[in-house]
DNA sequence: GCTCGTCGTTAGTCGTAACTAATAAGCCGA
DNA sequence: TCGGCTTATTAGTTACGACTAACGACGAGC
Protein backbone atom coordinates (compact mmCIF):
# COMPACT_ATOMS: atom_id res chain seq x y z
CA UNK A 1 0.00 0.00 0.00
CA UNK A 2 2.32 2.83 -1.07
CA UNK A 3 0.04 5.10 -2.25
CA UNK A 4 -1.22 5.62 1.23
CA UNK A 5 -1.41 9.69 1.82
CA UNK A 6 -0.61 9.26 5.76
CA UNK A 7 -3.86 9.66 6.96
CA UNK A 8 -2.20 10.63 10.58
CA UNK A 9 -3.21 10.48 13.81
CA UNK A 10 -4.25 7.87 15.84
CA UNK A 11 -7.44 8.80 16.50
CA UNK A 12 -8.20 9.41 12.74
CA UNK A 13 -7.21 5.40 12.59
CA UNK A 14 -8.83 4.42 14.87
CA UNK A 15 -11.98 5.98 13.32
CA UNK A 16 -11.70 4.80 10.14
CA UNK A 17 -10.93 1.20 11.09
CA UNK A 18 -13.84 1.04 13.05
CA UNK A 19 -16.25 2.55 9.90
CA UNK A 20 -14.32 -0.49 7.79
CA UNK A 21 -15.15 -2.91 10.55
CA UNK A 22 -18.60 -1.92 11.70
CA UNK A 23 -19.24 -1.22 8.48
CA UNK A 24 -18.63 -3.45 5.43
CA UNK A 25 -19.71 -1.04 3.11
CA UNK A 26 -22.55 0.15 4.81
CA UNK A 27 -23.29 3.48 5.86
CA UNK A 28 -22.41 3.32 10.04
CA UNK A 29 -24.35 5.64 12.51
CA UNK A 30 -23.06 7.81 14.93
CA UNK A 31 -24.27 5.77 18.38
CA UNK A 32 -22.58 2.70 16.92
CA UNK A 33 -19.38 4.02 16.62
CA UNK A 34 -19.27 5.85 19.44
CA UNK A 35 -20.06 2.66 21.46
CA UNK A 36 -17.69 1.12 19.66
CA UNK A 37 -14.82 3.52 20.30
CA UNK A 38 -16.14 4.12 23.61
CA UNK A 39 -15.95 7.43 23.12
CA UNK A 40 -19.01 10.50 23.41
CA UNK A 41 -21.73 10.97 20.72
CA UNK A 42 -20.40 14.65 20.18
CA UNK A 43 -16.74 13.63 19.27
CA UNK A 44 -18.00 11.22 16.99
CA UNK A 45 -20.24 14.07 14.83
CA UNK A 46 -16.89 16.17 15.16
CA UNK A 47 -14.78 13.70 13.94
CA UNK A 48 -16.81 12.80 11.53
CA UNK A 49 -17.16 16.26 10.32
CA UNK A 50 -13.51 16.67 10.18
CA UNK A 51 -13.13 13.20 8.01
CA UNK A 52 -15.75 14.05 5.63
CA UNK A 53 -14.14 17.83 4.98
CA UNK A 54 -10.79 15.50 3.99
CA UNK A 55 -12.53 13.27 2.04
CA UNK A 56 -12.07 10.36 3.64
CA UNK A 57 -15.57 9.44 4.93
CA UNK A 58 -18.92 10.72 3.21
CA UNK A 59 -22.50 11.72 5.51
CA UNK A 60 -25.52 10.81 4.60
CA UNK A 61 -28.44 11.59 6.93
CA UNK A 62 -29.23 10.94 10.17
CA UNK A 63 -25.29 11.16 10.92
CA UNK A 64 -24.91 7.97 8.25
CA UNK A 65 -21.14 7.76 7.54
CA UNK A 66 -19.64 5.66 5.39
CA UNK A 67 -15.86 5.92 4.12
CA UNK A 68 -14.95 6.90 0.57
CA UNK A 69 -12.83 5.33 -1.36
CA UNK A 70 -9.83 6.95 -0.03
CA UNK A 71 -10.85 5.97 3.59
CA UNK A 72 -11.09 2.55 2.70
CA UNK A 73 -7.44 2.49 1.82
CA UNK A 74 -6.71 4.41 4.23
CA UNK A 75 -8.51 1.85 7.05
CA UNK A 76 -7.30 -0.96 5.20
CA UNK A 77 -4.11 0.10 5.50
CA UNK A 78 -4.75 0.39 9.31
CA UNK A 79 -5.80 -3.33 9.47
CA UNK A 80 -3.18 -4.53 7.50
CA UNK A 81 -0.91 -3.09 10.16
CA UNK A 82 -2.79 -4.57 13.35
CA UNK A 83 -3.14 -8.22 11.56
CA UNK A 84 0.47 -8.38 10.75
CA UNK A 85 1.45 -6.95 14.20
CA UNK A 86 -0.62 -9.42 15.90
CA UNK A 87 0.26 -12.07 13.61
CA UNK A 88 4.22 -10.82 14.26
CA UNK A 89 3.47 -11.29 18.24
CA UNK A 90 1.85 -14.46 17.82
CA UNK A 91 4.47 -15.87 15.72
CA UNK A 92 7.94 -14.97 16.64
CA UNK A 93 7.61 -13.48 19.61
CA UNK A 94 5.28 -16.31 20.83
CA UNK A 95 2.94 -13.82 22.73
CA UNK A 96 -0.36 -15.13 23.74
CA UNK A 97 -2.91 -15.50 21.36
CA UNK A 98 -5.48 -13.78 23.65
CA UNK A 99 -3.80 -10.80 24.83
CA UNK A 100 -2.17 -9.31 21.45
CA UNK A 101 -5.01 -7.25 20.20
CA UNK A 102 -4.35 -4.57 22.74
CA UNK A 103 -0.62 -4.51 21.91
CA UNK A 104 -1.31 -4.19 18.25
CA UNK A 105 -3.92 -1.65 18.93
CA UNK A 106 -1.40 0.27 20.42
CA UNK A 107 1.44 -0.75 17.54
CA UNK A 108 -1.00 0.06 14.86
CA UNK A 109 -0.29 3.53 15.23
CA UNK A 110 3.52 3.60 15.27
CA UNK A 111 4.74 1.52 12.63
CA UNK A 112 6.48 2.95 9.52
CA UNK A 113 5.50 1.62 6.28
CA UNK A 114 9.81 -0.17 6.31
CA UNK A 115 9.30 -1.41 9.50
CA UNK A 116 6.10 -3.13 8.16
CA UNK A 117 7.66 -4.53 5.36
CA UNK A 118 10.69 -5.79 6.95
CA UNK A 119 8.00 -7.96 9.61
CA UNK A 120 6.02 -9.23 6.67
CA UNK A 121 9.12 -10.29 4.81
CA UNK A 122 10.35 -11.84 7.54
CA UNK A 123 7.32 -13.59 8.23
CA UNK A 124 7.63 -14.73 4.59
CA UNK A 125 4.06 -12.97 3.50
CA UNK A 126 1.72 -14.53 6.07
CA UNK A 127 -1.90 -14.25 4.59
CA UNK A 128 -3.58 -14.65 7.78
CA UNK A 129 -3.69 -13.70 11.30
CA UNK A 130 -3.56 -15.75 14.53
CA UNK A 131 -6.93 -15.23 14.92
CA UNK A 132 -7.89 -16.37 11.25
CA UNK A 133 -8.70 -13.22 9.66
CA UNK A 134 -7.07 -12.59 6.15
CA UNK A 135 -4.31 -10.01 6.32
CA UNK A 136 -5.00 -7.13 3.38
CA UNK A 137 -1.63 -7.24 1.10
CA UNK A 138 0.34 -3.95 0.67
CA UNK A 139 -2.34 -2.35 -1.94
CA UNK A 140 -4.54 -3.14 0.45
CA UNK A 141 -6.41 -5.84 -1.16
CA UNK A 142 -8.33 -8.19 1.40
CA UNK A 143 -9.66 -11.91 0.38
CA UNK A 144 -13.31 -11.69 1.03
CA UNK A 145 -14.44 -15.16 2.72
CA UNK A 146 -18.06 -16.44 2.95
CA UNK A 147 -18.27 -17.86 6.19
CA UNK A 148 -20.80 -18.86 8.46
CA UNK A 149 -21.72 -18.50 12.06
CA UNK A 150 -20.76 -21.71 14.18
CA UNK A 151 -24.30 -21.39 15.49
CA UNK A 152 -25.63 -22.33 12.07
CA UNK A 153 -23.76 -25.73 12.03
CA UNK A 154 -27.01 -28.43 11.77
CA UNK A 155 -26.59 -31.06 14.26
CA UNK A 156 -24.13 -33.66 13.08
CA UNK A 157 -22.63 -31.90 10.99
CA UNK A 158 -18.16 -31.38 10.49
CA UNK A 159 -16.92 -28.04 10.02
CA UNK A 160 -13.91 -26.06 10.44
CA UNK A 161 -12.90 -22.99 12.63
CA UNK A 162 -11.95 -20.70 10.20
CA UNK A 163 -11.84 -16.90 12.07
CA UNK A 164 -12.60 -16.04 15.66
CA UNK A 165 -13.88 -12.41 15.68
CA UNK A 166 -13.91 -10.09 18.50
CA UNK A 167 -10.09 -9.71 19.97
CA UNK A 168 -10.63 -6.82 22.00
CA UNK A 169 -12.48 -9.05 24.23
CA UNK A 170 -9.40 -10.83 26.12
CA UNK A 171 -11.36 -12.75 28.77
CA UNK A 172 -13.72 -14.15 25.81
CA UNK A 173 -10.51 -15.22 23.46
CA UNK A 174 -9.05 -16.89 26.89
CA UNK A 175 -12.05 -19.36 27.22
CA UNK A 176 -12.25 -20.20 23.71
CA UNK A 177 -8.89 -20.79 23.74
CA UNK A 178 -9.30 -23.25 26.38
CA UNK A 179 -11.34 -24.71 24.76
CA UNK A 180 -9.77 -25.26 21.88
CA UNK A 181 -12.08 -23.48 19.61
CA UNK A 182 -8.87 -21.84 17.66
CA UNK A 183 -8.58 -21.33 13.45
CA UNK A 184 -8.19 -24.93 12.35
CA UNK A 185 -9.72 -26.53 14.60
CA UNK A 186 -12.04 -29.52 13.78
CA UNK A 187 -15.67 -28.81 15.12
CA UNK A 188 -19.44 -31.19 15.49
CA UNK A 189 -22.01 -29.95 16.26
CA UNK A 190 -23.71 -32.74 19.01
CA UNK A 191 -26.51 -31.15 19.55
CA UNK A 192 -27.80 -27.46 18.45
CA UNK A 193 -30.84 -26.17 19.95
CA UNK A 194 -31.44 -23.09 18.51
CA UNK A 195 -34.41 -22.18 20.92
CA UNK A 196 -32.85 -22.25 24.20
CA UNK A 197 -29.59 -21.17 22.68
CA UNK A 198 -27.89 -23.91 23.96
CA UNK A 199 -25.50 -25.63 21.73
CA UNK A 200 -23.25 -28.92 22.43
CA UNK A 201 -20.24 -29.48 20.23
CA UNK A 202 -16.96 -31.54 19.86
CA UNK A 203 -13.75 -29.56 19.50
CA UNK A 204 -10.96 -31.68 17.94
CA UNK A 205 -12.46 -34.52 20.22
CA UNK A 206 -13.33 -33.06 23.35
CA UNK A 207 -17.12 -32.05 24.50
CA UNK A 208 -18.02 -28.36 24.81
CA UNK A 209 -21.64 -27.35 26.17
CA UNK A 210 -21.84 -23.64 25.25
CA UNK A 211 -25.04 -20.45 25.03
CA UNK A 212 -25.07 -18.70 21.86
CA UNK A 213 -23.48 -15.25 23.21
CA UNK A 214 -20.31 -17.72 23.91
CA UNK A 215 -20.03 -18.90 19.95
CA UNK A 216 -20.55 -15.60 18.35
CA UNK A 217 -18.10 -14.64 16.43
CA UNK A 218 -16.93 -18.05 15.78
CA UNK A 219 -17.07 -18.66 12.01
CA UNK A 220 -16.59 -21.84 10.22
CA UNK A 221 -15.99 -22.59 6.18
CA UNK A 222 -19.37 -22.71 4.84
CA UNK A 223 -19.44 -26.37 4.36
CA UNK A 224 -22.50 -27.38 6.39
CA UNK A 225 -21.86 -31.18 5.69
CA UNK A 226 -18.56 -31.37 5.18
CA UNK A 227 -16.57 -33.96 6.67
CA UNK A 228 -13.37 -33.64 9.13
CA UNK B 1 12.54 -2.37 35.21
CA UNK B 2 9.31 -3.14 36.75
CA UNK B 3 8.50 -0.88 39.08
CA UNK B 4 8.40 2.60 36.92
CA UNK B 5 5.09 4.14 37.20
CA UNK B 6 5.03 4.82 33.76
CA UNK B 7 5.70 8.25 33.53
CA UNK B 8 3.24 8.34 30.35
CA UNK B 9 3.25 10.25 26.98
CA UNK B 10 5.24 10.61 24.62
CA UNK B 11 6.56 14.10 25.07
CA UNK B 12 7.55 13.47 28.64
CA UNK B 13 9.44 10.46 28.10
CA UNK B 14 11.57 12.25 25.31
CA UNK B 15 12.16 15.37 27.58
CA UNK B 16 13.33 13.13 30.35
CA UNK B 17 15.56 10.85 27.86
CA UNK B 18 16.96 13.62 26.72
CA UNK B 19 18.33 14.94 30.28
CA UNK B 20 19.84 11.87 31.29
CA UNK B 21 21.56 11.80 27.70
CA UNK B 22 22.93 15.68 27.54
CA UNK B 23 23.18 15.92 31.51
CA UNK B 24 25.20 12.77 32.71
CA UNK B 25 24.56 13.39 35.81
CA UNK B 26 25.23 17.52 35.54
CA UNK B 27 21.92 19.92 35.30
CA UNK B 28 20.83 20.92 31.89
CA UNK B 29 20.07 24.31 31.22
CA UNK B 30 16.57 25.07 29.16
CA UNK B 31 18.60 26.24 25.70
CA UNK B 32 20.59 23.16 25.21
CA UNK B 33 17.35 20.96 25.88
CA UNK B 34 15.69 23.34 23.51
CA UNK B 35 18.00 22.62 20.80
CA UNK B 36 18.21 18.86 21.61
CA UNK B 37 14.51 18.70 21.38
CA UNK B 38 13.75 21.09 18.79
CA UNK B 39 11.50 22.87 20.54
CA UNK B 40 11.11 26.20 22.14
CA UNK B 41 12.23 28.01 25.17
CA UNK B 42 9.23 28.64 26.73
CA UNK B 43 8.15 25.09 26.24
CA UNK B 44 10.79 23.71 27.53
CA UNK B 45 10.25 25.57 31.15
CA UNK B 46 6.84 24.71 30.82
CA UNK B 47 7.32 21.32 30.55
CA UNK B 48 10.08 21.20 33.08
CA UNK B 49 7.70 22.86 35.92
CA UNK B 50 5.33 20.04 34.97
CA UNK B 51 8.07 17.59 35.53
CA UNK B 52 9.32 19.51 38.82
CA UNK B 53 5.96 19.16 40.01
CA UNK B 54 5.60 15.24 39.45
CA UNK B 55 9.15 15.11 41.13
CA UNK B 56 10.82 13.58 38.32
CA UNK B 57 13.36 16.61 37.77
CA UNK B 58 14.95 19.28 40.23
CA UNK B 59 15.25 22.47 38.92
CA UNK B 60 18.42 24.58 40.11
CA UNK B 61 18.77 28.67 39.26
CA UNK B 62 18.79 29.66 35.84
CA UNK B 63 16.66 26.90 34.68
CA UNK B 64 19.53 24.09 35.49
CA UNK B 65 17.23 21.25 35.49
CA UNK B 66 18.46 17.86 37.01
CA UNK B 67 16.67 14.44 36.87
CA UNK B 68 16.02 12.86 40.42
CA UNK B 69 16.52 9.23 40.74
CA UNK B 70 12.84 8.58 40.13
CA UNK B 71 13.14 10.66 36.88
CA UNK B 72 16.25 8.56 36.04
CA UNK B 73 14.95 5.32 36.27
CA UNK B 74 11.79 6.08 33.92
CA UNK B 75 14.62 7.48 31.63
CA UNK B 76 16.63 4.19 31.60
CA UNK B 77 13.78 2.26 31.13
CA UNK B 78 13.09 4.64 27.62
CA UNK B 79 16.45 4.37 26.54
CA UNK B 80 16.21 0.65 27.43
CA UNK B 81 13.11 0.47 24.80
CA UNK B 82 14.99 2.41 22.91
CA UNK B 83 18.20 0.31 22.18
CA UNK B 84 16.44 -2.67 22.13
CA UNK B 85 14.07 -1.87 19.49
CA UNK B 86 17.02 -0.48 17.66
CA UNK B 87 18.84 -3.85 18.29
CA UNK B 88 15.68 -5.49 16.72
CA UNK B 89 15.49 -3.46 14.09
CA UNK B 90 19.30 -4.33 12.87
CA UNK B 91 19.82 -7.78 14.09
CA UNK B 92 16.29 -9.09 13.59
CA UNK B 93 14.81 -7.53 10.45
CA UNK B 94 17.68 -6.55 8.98
CA UNK B 95 16.83 -3.19 8.59
CA UNK B 96 19.82 -0.21 7.34
CA UNK B 97 21.95 0.79 10.42
CA UNK B 98 21.76 4.71 9.62
CA UNK B 99 17.66 4.04 9.48
CA UNK B 100 16.78 2.80 12.75
CA UNK B 101 17.07 5.26 15.48
CA UNK B 102 14.08 7.28 13.85
CA UNK B 103 11.78 4.05 13.69
CA UNK B 104 12.73 3.19 17.10
CA UNK B 105 12.37 7.08 18.20
CA UNK B 106 8.97 6.55 17.25
CA UNK B 107 8.30 3.07 18.92
CA UNK B 108 9.92 2.90 21.62
CA UNK B 109 6.86 5.26 23.08
CA UNK B 110 4.72 2.66 22.61
CA UNK B 111 5.99 -0.70 23.01
CA UNK B 112 4.42 -2.55 26.53
CA UNK B 113 6.63 -4.16 28.99
CA UNK B 114 5.59 -7.78 28.36
CA UNK B 115 6.12 -7.15 24.21
CA UNK B 116 9.82 -5.68 24.84
CA UNK B 117 10.22 -8.74 27.27
CA UNK B 118 9.72 -10.85 24.67
CA UNK B 119 11.62 -8.66 21.99
CA UNK B 120 14.57 -9.33 24.74
CA UNK B 121 14.15 -13.03 24.90
CA UNK B 122 14.24 -13.33 21.69
CA UNK B 123 17.45 -11.93 21.03
CA UNK B 124 18.89 -13.41 24.03
CA UNK B 125 19.22 -10.76 25.81
CA UNK B 126 21.75 -8.71 23.99
CA UNK B 127 23.73 -6.08 25.98
CA UNK B 128 25.02 -3.80 23.12
CA UNK B 129 22.89 -1.55 20.28
CA UNK B 130 23.93 -1.72 16.99
CA UNK B 131 25.67 1.22 17.65
CA UNK B 132 27.26 0.12 20.41
CA UNK B 133 26.00 1.43 23.28
CA UNK B 134 25.34 -0.54 26.28
CA UNK B 135 21.73 -1.61 27.00
CA UNK B 136 20.02 -0.88 29.99
CA UNK B 137 19.05 -4.11 31.43
CA UNK B 138 15.44 -4.59 32.93
CA UNK B 139 16.35 -2.99 36.42
CA UNK B 140 17.87 0.37 34.53
CA UNK B 141 20.73 -0.45 35.20
CA UNK B 142 23.26 0.79 33.16
CA UNK B 143 27.18 -0.03 32.34
CA UNK B 144 29.37 2.75 32.61
CA UNK B 145 32.34 2.86 30.12
CA UNK B 146 35.08 4.42 30.19
CA UNK B 147 35.83 5.55 25.89
CA UNK B 148 37.90 7.86 24.47
CA UNK B 149 37.21 9.82 21.16
CA UNK B 150 38.63 8.42 18.47
CA UNK B 151 40.46 12.05 17.78
CA UNK B 152 42.83 11.56 21.11
CA UNK B 153 44.15 8.37 19.47
CA UNK B 154 47.73 9.24 19.28
CA UNK B 155 49.51 8.97 15.67
CA UNK B 156 50.95 5.28 15.13
CA UNK B 157 48.35 3.83 18.00
CA UNK B 158 45.91 1.20 17.54
CA UNK B 159 42.50 0.47 19.05
CA UNK B 160 38.95 -0.59 18.17
CA UNK B 161 35.65 1.47 17.86
CA UNK B 162 33.47 0.69 20.63
CA UNK B 163 30.34 3.21 20.21
CA UNK B 164 29.18 5.44 18.10
CA UNK B 165 26.78 8.34 19.18
CA UNK B 166 24.48 10.68 17.46
CA UNK B 167 22.14 8.39 15.70
CA UNK B 168 19.88 11.28 14.81
CA UNK B 169 22.10 12.44 12.30
CA UNK B 170 21.01 9.95 9.15
CA UNK B 171 23.67 11.36 6.71
CA UNK B 172 26.27 10.87 8.95
CA UNK B 173 25.62 7.77 9.90
CA UNK B 174 25.37 6.34 7.05
CA UNK B 175 29.02 8.01 6.04
CA UNK B 176 30.55 6.36 8.71
CA UNK B 177 28.88 3.23 7.97
CA UNK B 178 30.46 3.96 4.49
CA UNK B 179 34.03 3.99 6.08
CA UNK B 180 33.47 1.06 7.76
CA UNK B 181 33.40 3.35 11.18
CA UNK B 182 31.30 0.68 13.25
CA UNK B 183 31.54 -0.46 16.46
CA UNK B 184 33.93 -3.61 16.48
CA UNK B 185 36.29 -1.65 13.83
CA UNK B 186 40.34 -1.92 14.21
CA UNK B 187 41.85 1.69 13.49
CA UNK B 188 44.95 2.76 13.37
CA UNK B 189 45.78 6.78 13.35
CA UNK B 190 48.30 7.37 10.86
CA UNK B 191 48.41 11.17 11.44
CA UNK B 192 47.05 13.49 13.60
CA UNK B 193 46.41 17.07 13.21
CA UNK B 194 44.75 18.67 16.36
CA UNK B 195 45.87 22.21 15.24
CA UNK B 196 43.97 21.77 11.67
CA UNK B 197 41.76 18.95 13.10
CA UNK B 198 42.75 16.95 9.95
CA UNK B 199 43.33 12.92 11.12
CA UNK B 200 44.24 10.20 8.58
CA UNK B 201 43.15 6.91 9.78
CA UNK B 202 43.01 3.22 8.65
CA UNK B 203 39.99 1.48 9.22
CA UNK B 204 40.14 -2.16 8.90
CA UNK B 205 43.07 -1.99 6.52
CA UNK B 206 41.00 1.05 4.35
CA UNK B 207 42.14 4.88 4.82
CA UNK B 208 40.33 7.45 5.86
CA UNK B 209 41.21 11.36 6.19
CA UNK B 210 38.23 13.14 8.30
CA UNK B 211 38.09 16.08 9.72
CA UNK B 212 37.81 16.66 13.70
CA UNK B 213 33.51 17.19 12.90
CA UNK B 214 33.31 14.06 11.02
CA UNK B 215 34.93 11.76 13.89
CA UNK B 216 32.92 13.41 16.70
CA UNK B 217 30.99 10.64 18.59
CA UNK B 218 33.51 8.09 17.49
CA UNK B 219 34.32 6.58 20.67
CA UNK B 220 37.54 3.49 21.21
CA UNK B 221 38.47 2.03 24.26
CA UNK B 222 40.53 3.96 26.01
CA UNK B 223 43.72 1.97 25.58
CA UNK B 224 45.98 4.52 23.46
CA UNK B 225 48.71 2.41 22.74
CA UNK B 226 46.87 -0.75 22.57
CA UNK B 227 47.31 -3.15 19.75
CA UNK B 228 44.68 -4.88 16.91
C1' DG C 1 -52.07 14.86 17.08
C1' DC C 2 -49.31 14.85 21.32
C1' DT C 3 -45.74 13.04 24.00
C1' DC C 4 -41.85 10.46 25.24
C1' DG C 5 -37.55 8.50 24.22
C1' DT C 6 -33.76 7.90 21.16
C1' DC C 7 -30.45 10.03 18.30
C1' DG C 8 -27.79 13.74 16.64
C1' DT C 9 -25.93 18.30 16.87
C1' DT C 10 -24.49 22.76 18.93
C1' DA C 11 -22.05 25.29 22.30
C1' DG C 12 -18.80 25.66 25.58
C1' DT C 13 -14.71 23.52 28.45
C1' DC C 14 -10.72 20.97 29.50
C1' DG C 15 -5.90 19.02 29.18
C1' DT C 16 -1.73 18.52 26.64
C1' DA C 17 1.85 20.42 24.36
C1' DA C 18 3.29 23.21 21.14
C1' DC C 19 3.88 28.30 19.47
C1' DT C 20 5.01 33.81 19.34
C1' DA C 21 5.71 38.19 21.55
C1' DA C 22 7.09 40.62 25.20
C1' DT C 23 9.42 41.02 29.54
C1' DA C 24 12.82 40.08 33.23
C1' DA C 25 17.26 38.52 34.98
C1' DG C 26 22.43 37.76 34.58
C1' DC C 27 26.74 38.58 32.64
C1' DC C 28 30.34 40.87 29.78
C1' DG C 29 32.73 44.54 28.10
C1' DA C 30 33.72 49.41 27.62
C1' DT D 1 28.30 51.49 36.17
C1' DC D 2 25.75 51.32 32.19
C1' DG D 3 24.40 49.20 27.79
C1' DG D 4 23.72 45.23 25.29
C1' DC D 5 23.65 40.15 24.59
C1' DT D 6 22.14 35.82 26.06
C1' DT D 7 18.98 33.23 28.67
C1' DA D 8 14.78 32.31 31.03
C1' DT D 9 10.02 33.34 32.09
C1' DT D 10 5.30 35.14 31.62
C1' DA D 11 1.27 35.82 28.97
C1' DG D 12 -1.60 34.68 25.55
C1' DT D 13 -2.84 31.69 21.33
C1' DT D 14 -3.36 27.50 18.71
C1' DA D 15 -4.63 22.62 17.40
C1' DC D 16 -6.32 18.26 18.63
C1' DG D 17 -9.44 15.45 20.67
C1' DA D 18 -11.86 14.43 24.27
C1' DC D 19 -15.86 15.90 27.60
C1' DT D 20 -20.82 17.71 29.58
C1' DA D 21 -25.01 20.23 29.14
C1' DA D 22 -28.58 21.65 26.49
C1' DC D 23 -31.33 21.64 22.47
C1' DG D 24 -33.62 19.98 18.13
C1' DA D 25 -35.70 16.26 15.22
C1' DC D 26 -37.85 11.86 14.60
C1' DG D 27 -40.57 7.88 15.24
C1' DA D 28 -43.80 4.86 18.21
C1' DG D 29 -47.49 4.49 21.08
C1' DC D 30 -51.40 6.35 23.07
Amino acid sequence: MPPAPMPASRSRENYLKALLQLGAGEPVTVTVLARHLRVSAPSVTNMLARLAEERLVSLGARGAAQLSSAGERAALHVLRRHRLLETFLVRVLDLDWSDVHEYAEELEHHVSERVLDALDRFMGHPTDDPHGHPIPDRHGKLERRALAPLATLPAGAHARVREVRGGDDRARMARWKRSGLVPGAPVRMLEANAEDGVYTLEIAGRRLVSGRDGLEGVLIDRRPRGNT
